[in-house]
DNA sequence: CACACTTCCTTCCTACGGCGAACGAATTAT
DNA sequence: ATAATTCGTTCGCCGTAGGAAGGAAGTGTG
């Protein structure tokens, strides 16, 4: 095998201080999409001189396009240059219990393909020739594959997801690396929409985020200095075992919290609220019966006050500063959620903002954007000497 | 003021790289302690070329000091270099109720001067003068200084610590840095210790952990990844304040949870089953009744208890692999730590160690050491551009 | 004891990249 | 038209990285 012994290469290597500036000016592109040399200079801090070759490269690339000459008030326009999301292209695949969803997107999060593929054979075969399919003649854009699997993706044996046929979360994400020859992160689905959240959605101002997920059963994921922590175990974020009353009792790899307050507890309360068929939304479809039924409003405070504890919790440990709700949380109306805010405020050992989650199923694909984008810069990290 | 604008710097300009191969070849030699440059040449892969003027310049510096040669079985001996711990300096200051301690130490910990001083006067002026004159001829080699603060430092405005007369975290750390000109870190104790224990303690070989601090009040210091995490408003670790029992109630700034099990909670229960003076350490008492009192006993397992859910809930929110005790905790015996090992694997959602945190008292100062040299480096992470 | 051999460190030298400076280009103001 | 202004490029200097060669200081062998 090509299993070469690394050579400890120089940290200052000509390679390593040529990537770090295209880098340097990617990333400015990125953020200001339409702009000049002259403006890459200040941007920067490079020369005009050493951004004139580096600048065709990235053009020659594609990384950049040249478009018209822009306004100019006084002196030559200024040539301006374009920033083009989709000269990097990442693959995120979300693994579902019956199928998985494959998207190839842009480095902005856009979307440039597309498709749902029933789980047959190989998770590994299906996945490596569906993501070459859909890219087609992008392929050698593509940057990294992201993968988000439901419940944990490594260690904490507990909840790892057995619907999806998943034995353990690392052989799929290295065969698929070897396969396909990039850069793969496999994940827990509720870290990547942390991720999302954070890089696209209602935490791009923030560096620090906790997203609280409630659907069958509750999980968080946790941004903190800007990165999503996963803990030693990878097992952060498992709220739904928090043990914030005596009395409750989880099972077999249900959490206590879990057991009484996810979305699946709820339904069932909903239906001996409401008798009939078990609705598609009980959050929703709680705090529509809250307005007409003062038994379904006590128990719609209930789970505010559950769910609150749950936040404070989470507030005392790590101090998000900002806690998303999602899933079934974000079906909450904006009353339920000032009501959560108010019952967190009032017990959370510093100030914490609760609100919705925007991101909603596109999430997953952000954060998996986030990742692959990340996971290809990765290279950089590296470079430092440990401290 | 020179309060020039600072231009924005080419990222790969000549100091930095230099900076950068300095860095390198001084942390290989802080982890070696005793080196030739031919090893020089492979930890860092730097070229000998290029060692031979910068080991020059780092003896000249004092960070090595040229001894004899090596042993060698063939060839030329290797001319042997030893790291100089004291070429770095760092100042450690805990605020305490009544006084300042102050200590120098070397980039090892290792102490080099000590004093302790009475509070009084204004607290800048006498960390500004104390810490000088206890360096002294070696202050040019001060690189930082650690300040330690009860209470939350910053933000979460609850527990300040009034009692060392701290208005606000903030003014204190950036007025001595003015005096001093050198980086200032001013930080809550116990994310000290957590820092100290993973720096020199019970943590240097795991990038994660948590110190839990049990004593007026309960606190907890939070390593993630390596570096200590503080959340939002520097209020992470505030797990005394935890919703863990409905009926708990917090007042005043003091938590629900370490309302009833904190050091001083307990000790009042320890002096109603042996009625006396409350003792020095109520944990160590505690544990020494319960050998012969059933009621003792009782309590002490609703101790145990009480702190296992707490851990849990910390090993749920970030599960940091490694919990250490600190402080009252750290006086439970091996039996004691024993049982509480058994209820966190019993509850928690993944494997969570248990065990006592080995510095005590010098963990703040190991902590501040960590601190002050790694602030010393941190002008490096402005190098890489943001992704 | 002389000689080869090995390993380590240094010095010399070359190539290359960053960036200052001068220069050409493209437009507005007068 | 001409000046003024701003942009981008080319040129060339300088400093640094690192290859190559050579000296230095030992060990083994005839």
């Amino acid at each position: 095998m090509t299993d070469v012994v690394t050579p400890p290469t120089s940290p200052v290597s000509r390679e390593r201080s040529k990537e770090i500036k295209r880098l340097s000016v990617i990333s400015a592109a990125r953020q200001v999409r339409v702009l000049s040399r002259a403006e890459l200079t200040e941007l920067t801090g490079l020369s005009p001189a050493t951004l004139t070759p580096l600048v065709r490269d990235l053009i020659a690339e594609g990384y950049l396009i040249e478009r018209g000459p822009g306004a100019s008030r006084a002196g030559r326009p200024r040539a301006m240059l374009e920033f083009n999301p989709r000269a990097e292209l990442v693959a995120a695949v979300s693994l579902e219990p019956a199928r998985i969803s494959c998207e190839i997107a842009d480095s902005d999060g856009g979307v440039v393909a597309h498709r749902t593929v029933r789980l047959i054979g190989d998770i590994v075969d299906l996945i490596c020739t569906a993501v070459p399919d859909l890219a087609g003649d992008g392929l050698p854009a593509l940057r990294g594959v992201a993968i988000a699997a439901p419940g944990v993706s490594s260690g904490g044996a507990v909840r790892l997801a057995p619907s999806v046929g998943l034995v353990e979360g690392r052989p799929i994400g290295e065969s698929v690396r070897q396969r396909l020859g990039v850069p793969v992160v496999v994940d827990n689905d509720v870290n990547l929409m942390a991720a999302g959240e954070h890089a696209a959605g209602a935490g791009t101002d923030v560096a620090d985020l906790l997203l609280l997920h409630v659907a069958d059963g509750i999980g968080a994921g946790l941004v903190l200095d800007g990165q999503v922590r996963r803990g030693s175990g990878g097992a952060a974020g498992e709220v739904g075992f928090l043990p914030l009353d005596p009395a409750d009792r989880g099972h077999d790899g249900i959490g206590p919290f879990e057991a009484r307050w996810s979305e699946s507890a709820i339904a069932e309360k909903v239906v001996s609220l409401a008798p009939g068929r078990r609705p598609e939304s009980p959050v929703r479809a709680l705090v529509g019966l809250a307005a007409a039924d003062d038994l379904a409003a006590a128990y719609l405070d209930e789970v505010l006050a559950a769910w609150s504890r749950l936040i404070v919790s989470c507030a005392c440990v790590v101090d998000p500063g900002r806690v998303l709700l999602s899933g079934a949380a974000a079906e909450l109306d904006d009353a339920a959620v000032d009501r959560l805010q108010a019952l967190v405020s009032a017990a959370a050992p510093s100030p914490t903002e609760v609100r919705r989650a925007v991101l909603g199923d596109r999430a997953v694909l952000h954060g998996a954007v986030s990742y692959a984008l990340s996971a290809a810069a990765a290279g950089l990290s590296t470079l430092l000497p440990a401290p």
